[in-house]
DNA sequence: AAAATACCTTACTAATTTTGTCAAGTATTA
DNA sequence: TAATACTTGACAAAATTAGTAAGGTATTTT
């Protein structure tokens, strides 16, 4: 139920390798591949999504890669799965860009418009920053999930 | 991004139509079909599914339909989409089906799980009876969401 | 200059999932 | 016994996902 695409999460992973340069070394496509387990061509097509979006910004030549345009903890991870893959729409009567005919009698439609907005909400409290924070932790994690901030407790 | 298949949305809309006929009036397929504009084909395929996870109950023979197991407050939203579509699984490798090979290096893994718990607490937290309460209003609603229990504010 | 590095872009396609339909039942009641 | 209504399993079209492939452009180092 409500899964994410591979897509989305591919692209969260890169951008986190990425704000691991930040801000000064640009990270080659390779090494992110390398790093995350994902191939060269499909990064390419999410990266450029991303840099098209402004998330980040690419350096052409040998030595170069891609670096964040801003500060990590300015990234949130809402705004990175929002290009590439739309905004949060529960149902498809509330994407923009489709509409509902059925909504004055629909019952169920402020449930998955309050829903979507809590799952915007919270995608919008994490940012880049606390991936690269939490980095470090995860070498003892085990069971107690709890302690994190964004834990399930 | 993280859209709710239609069997899961017609599912939600089914049990209300069911909770409606609660305690004692049995509601057809066909009703439901008919007021919820879902095929009665498509239909059978999900309440099957409601039933043998006990929450609803077929009475045949003319005069027959699907009843409630128990009162409208007592079914929450979560576990009817449960038993439609799967555990909440934001990725595939939170999936207790599946599992993960890189679960101890993965920055996102917590990341999603908390997404999803938070989901999970939220759907919960919905009965059908909310859904019945909220009919009503339904006839003023214009813009203002925001009066409503699990209005968007 | 030219070779090496690395990003850029579009097109295409195999696999999977979703969204149903269809056909042939079984059970119950009037 | 006829009508109503649920039950089940197989199947298939359509949409989406998850990539691959191929060729191009820009920049830097030697």
């Amino acid at each position: 139920m409500l899964k994410l695409s591979t897509k989305g999460q591919y692209g969260v992973r890169a951008m986190f390798e990425i704000a691991r340069g930040y801000p000064e070394s640009p990270v080659t496509i390779k090494e992110i591949s390398e790093r995350q387990d994902v191939s060269v061509a499909y990064l390419e097509q999410i990266l450029n999504k991303l840099r098209r979006a402004g998330l980040i910004r690419s350096v052409k030549g040998p030595g170069g890669g891609y670096l964040l345009t801003k500060d990590p903890g300015g990234v949130n991870i809402a705004s990175i799965l929002k290009e590439l893959e739309g905004p949060v729409a529960i149902t498809s009567c509330l994407d923009p860009e489709e509409g509902c005919a059925r909504v004055e009698g629909c019952v169920t439609h402020l449930l998955w418009r309050s829903l979507g907005a809590k799952i915007e909400a919270f995608l919008e409290t994490i940012t880049l920053r606390d991936l690269l924070e939490k980095e470090p932790l995860l070498k003892d994690l085990d069971t107690d999930h709890k302690r994190y901030r964004f834990g399930v407790a």
